[in-house]
DNA sequence: GCGGAATTCAAACAGTTGTTTAATATTATT
DNA sequence: AATAATATTAAACAACTGTTTGAATTCCGC
């Protein structure tokens, strides 16, 4: 065959991602997941131990890639000589590549959805680690970025307005979410379409309204609170 | 005895308040809410029809005094006749009133992320009666209140600064959520307390510091992006 | 092709889940 | 006080949970 490779180790990790991003962690049983990826139910506990490690490395896998390219994103910003970049190009590209990484791929909504979902719950397991090596550095990154490009700008200030514009991004994920994850005709979506029309926009157009709206709503704020000194 | 009045109805009800809030739905057997509420474990399905119902009830019965508060906070504000309200206060009533129905009561919070996580889940019920009758009218109380005290302002430019507003409040939330849910010791409340030094504050304090942010922040960014036109 | 390790498998395990039953107790009505 | 309606109870129900077992199979270096 041709992609016979595909050990059951792999299939089960992808099975538990699609499975795990729709439905979370309690509502999806060993034996459904050992159905989608074709596998034997011992398999989980086989390879992993137990599914609570299954779950754990499910995320891991998923989320490394997006604090990369988070990292990435920023790098590339401040490394254009061509101009100084301001408060507004670093606030854009935070934005833009969360949305990108959430809402881009089949399932993503779902699956940070789960991720908020399942950090605020008593599996406690390593989300310490999780929130060491996943959120921290590009908390880090995009603060000492931005106190980069509004010098003036304190650290307190900064951990506020960061928390204003992460606050916004995970609203309008959840948003999205919402609208995909249920039927497209029920009455709630309805209303929520109706109430917020950028809903209704295929998601590459949703991403670049929201990304706009968010940058230009927090750099006027920040603009407006803590101007740049003119030297 | 004094109130010996308290039906089983009602004992349940509190209990499963309670332990909702803090446990969420899936992990919150029917046996242990029995347990709570002193009550045999029939009990639930002969006076709620299963354990779903009583969730409902139980959100229902908290969360229509939310509402209410959150519309009468509004009224108070707009009926001010000593001087005609702005932006600001408007934007304050609401974070203000919503941050003090969440986090002002014991479990508060436990209670506002319960909902927001079972609002985005297969539990479909008549979540979209729940919305309509809750969510809804706060919503657009505060949009026609926002396009009161600044006509200029279009109905499209509101919905995204509510929206805006509503991302904000509910990361804080989240935020004190994630300190009290886990031991105060834990690795990561420590670092959540370092990076946002305001979560180490007593709630009443910690409600007026971000009261406070939400309404300067996103104050400050009205009044860039939608000035008032002057007459 | 043989032998030993790694993997797969059906079956069983020990719990827990939400719900129902049928008997009992309590309360209200006549 | 007798009757009917309402509540409460312990026990059982059937279905499902994550995990383990031990035999059967496949894989791989020799």
């Amino acid at each position: 065959m041709s992609e016979e490779k595909h050990e059951t180790k792999e299939k089960l990790l992808d099975a538990a991602e699609s499975l795990f991003a729709s439905k979370g962690f309690d509502d999806v049983s060993v034996r459904e997941l050992a159905a989608a990826a074709h596998v034997n139910v011992a398999a989980v506990n086989y390879h992993f131990q137990g599914k609570e490690n299954l779950f754990h490395q499910v995320i891991m896998r998923r989320f490394v890639v997006q604090r990369d390219r988070s990292l990435e994103a920023l790098e590339e910003v401040l490394g254009n000589t061509r101009e100084k970049p301001g408060v507004a190009s670093v606030i854009k590209a935070l934005v833009e590549e969360y949305l990108k990484g959430t809402l881009g791929s089949p399932g993503g909504s779902s699956f940070m959805m789960l991720l908020a979902r399942e950090m605020h719950s008593r599996h406690s397991h390593s989300s310490s680690a999780f929130f060491k090596e996943m959120v921290m550095p590009i908390f880090r990154a995009y603060s000492t970025a931005l106190m980069d490009v509004r010098p003036c700008l304190q650290q307190d200030q900064i951990n506020w307005v960061m928390a204003s514009i992460i606050g916004q991004i995970h609203h309008f994920v959840a948003r999205w979410h919402k609208k995909t994850s249920f039927d497209e005709e029920s009455d709630e979506v309805q209303i929520l379409i109706s109430v917020f029309p950028a809903l209704g926009q295929p998601i590459e157009e949703y991403i670049r309204l929201v990304t706009d709206h968010i940058t230009a709503f927090s750099t006027a704020a920040i603009d407006s609170l803590y101007p740049e000194v003119t030297p």
